[in-house]
DNA sequence: CTGAAAGCGCTTACAG
DNA sequence: CTGAAAGCGCTTACAG
């Protein structure tokens, strides 16, 4: 079954492929409407559908995005990922999207390939890693549109969006503080980020503005997996009877630690907020998969807040820096830290 | 800043572009090392990169794949695109993700989109609607590789994967009989599709053949919506509470009415499991959201078994289907149901 | 065997 | 103004 180009339709209109061309791209030519009416008639008769990769390679143009993040499928990058791909879309774009798996390797293979299939435009949640920066950073020389999210590097001049977790970071210790703790304890993943790492400076700097407790023992790192947190939290738990609960506040960085601090209060039976002051960023979504998380849930007996990002203005925000940058517009300010919310109801 | 082309380097080396093309892709060709070294090596110096549009424009191959989902960052289709992104990658493909937002006409506008794209294949969870199935079909008998995940429509002889609903449902219902009911009520969503169907015609399946009581007044189905969700539940509670708890079981059709559930039960103080016999689809995972949401976990005294869709296998059988068509394999029995299991550890 | 040339299906600069 | 023709960058059938 043969596709109908615009040869097919220009040998049955009895005119030349320009005119058919100019029509139906509704571009300035002059020619009788009946004519006019005519290749239309035809156009639409046979079905006619552009072919848009000899568009593309015409007119150097594919209208289509590029969307790298670590995990489609973790994290609030589903719902990122939706609200671009919507706003994209109403314009005529499309997004290819890509899964890193965290890897820098992986990056640079899969961006390479979007730049292959000459993207417009790339939207990236980068690895943690540096190791990457300059390969970026190359890329966005050449002048192909690039926007951050979730992360960025500092010192360098790339536009991206990404939530103020410093000001998060803030506000919660704030909100112990509030709680009377005099100290408070970090706990965060070992792997590191910008972002992660600027919630870390956040809680430093609420600290000493608080006059409360917060030196290097405070902090406490570890590997993701829920055994592994959850030995975290008992080591802290043990070292914290000693010194009294109630004068201690946690921080945990993000709801992926949240499991495993369940897992270790419930050794020791304490209740939260009762027992436990804590508060952590994302929103609070747990997962039931074995028989001691019901016991778990019973530990949670009252309301305490966390800290939830803007997931709709982080890509909204982001959608726009991109088109701003896809019209070719130099503006120096694409930098954007959205605000935080600490929400309990 | 142009870019490097065969014709570039055919002219830098001296030789025919041919040449260039046939040694740079590996095609048999007789040439002295010494000029194939000069080429590559040519190449690798300009850094030149293959025109990929070109190349599709010529071998009528992009390497692309459409993905078209009713909504990328709800129930199981992120798991599911990522683990179907990442296998197709691995071969070379690229996923082009759409979300349809359970819209029958822009199902119909991303397909027509990708198909004008040049997709090789396409993976879509189709509406529910009846609406775009002569849509399919048209495309289906043009040849394209097109396999439906998460729902089907019987009858029709499309290529698909879907979990094993009807037998999900059967398991559930077997479990609450165990539990010494002797009725039970099924509590769905009033937009039906064949998934959730199916899940309809095992409850009633069981329930005959286990001679309990399911009849038409069993059944209700609610507009999604926690506000609503929690009404239909507070009505059957109501009507419960009259004829005694203990011997009726619950089965919900999906997760997204699970916290309407837990909205009714706090209401009358009613604990899972004891006061209340359920199952239903879906892991378990609570969006705790209002204060109220912490009154609710303490509902879940006691683990109780969900019905769990084994999403790697929905993701990796889909992915066979489709490199199977795209193969041009002429298989008939591209349909499968997987098998879902009872999950409470 | 080899490489010049045709052709994929468009858009648009430019000759008439 | 108009439309034939060039050209985007490849691959491959085919003339030599």
């Amino acid at each position: 079954m043969k596709n109908i180009s615009l040869k097919d339709i220009a040998e049955k209109a009895g005119v030349s492929q320009t005119a058919v061309s100019k029509v139906l791209n509704e571009l300035p030519i002059r020619i009788t409407p009946a004519k006019r009416e005519k290749i239309k008639e035809i156009a639409r008769r046979l079905n006619y559908r552009p072919n848009v990769v000899a568009q593309s390679l015409r007119s150097r143009k594919t209208k289509s995005i590029g969307i790298v993040v670590p995990d489609i499928s973790s994290l609030f990058y589903p719902e990122l990922i939706r609200n671009i791909e919507t706003r994209l879309f109403s314009l005529g774009y499309r997004c290819i999207i890509c899964n890193t798996q965290d890897n820098p390797s992986y990056e640079r293979l899969y961006i390479q390939d979007l730049i292959d299939r000459w993207v417009e435009g790339l939207i990236i949640a980068p690895c943690g890693e540096e190791e990457n920066v300059n390969f970026l950073q190359d890329i966005y020389k050449m002048g192909l549109p690039l926007v951050l999210i979730d992360r960025y590097f500092p010192g360098e001049n790339f536009p991206y969006v990404v939530s103020d977790n410093k000001q998060g970071a803030k506000i919660a210790v704030k909100f112990l503080v509030s709680q009377k703790v005099s100290r408070v304890i970090y706990v965060g993943e070992k792997r590191r980020n910008q972002a992660v790492d600027d919630r870390l400076r956040g809680v430093k700097e609420a600290a000493r503005e608080n006059r409360i407790v917060f030196t290097d023992k405070e902090i406490f790192l570890c590997e993701i997996g829920r055994e592994k947190v959850r030995e975290t939290f008992r080591f802290i738990f043990e070292s914290m009877s000693r010194k009294g609960l109630s004068c201690s506040g946690i921080f945990f960085e993000s709801n992926r630690l949240l499991m495993g601090l369940l897992d270790a209060a419930r050794e020791r039976n304490l209740f939260i907020p009762d027992d436990l002051r804590i508060i952590g960023f994302d929103p609070l979504s747990l997962e039931i998969v074995y028989p001691q998380d019901f016991a778990s849930l019973r530990l949670l007996k009252n309301p305490f807040p966390i800290i939830k990002q803007d997931v709709q203005k982080i890509g909204n925000t982001a959608s726009e820096f991109l088109l701003a940058l896809l019209k070719g517009k130099k503006e120096k300010n694409l930098r954007k830290k959205v605000r935080v919310k600490m929400v309990w109801r």
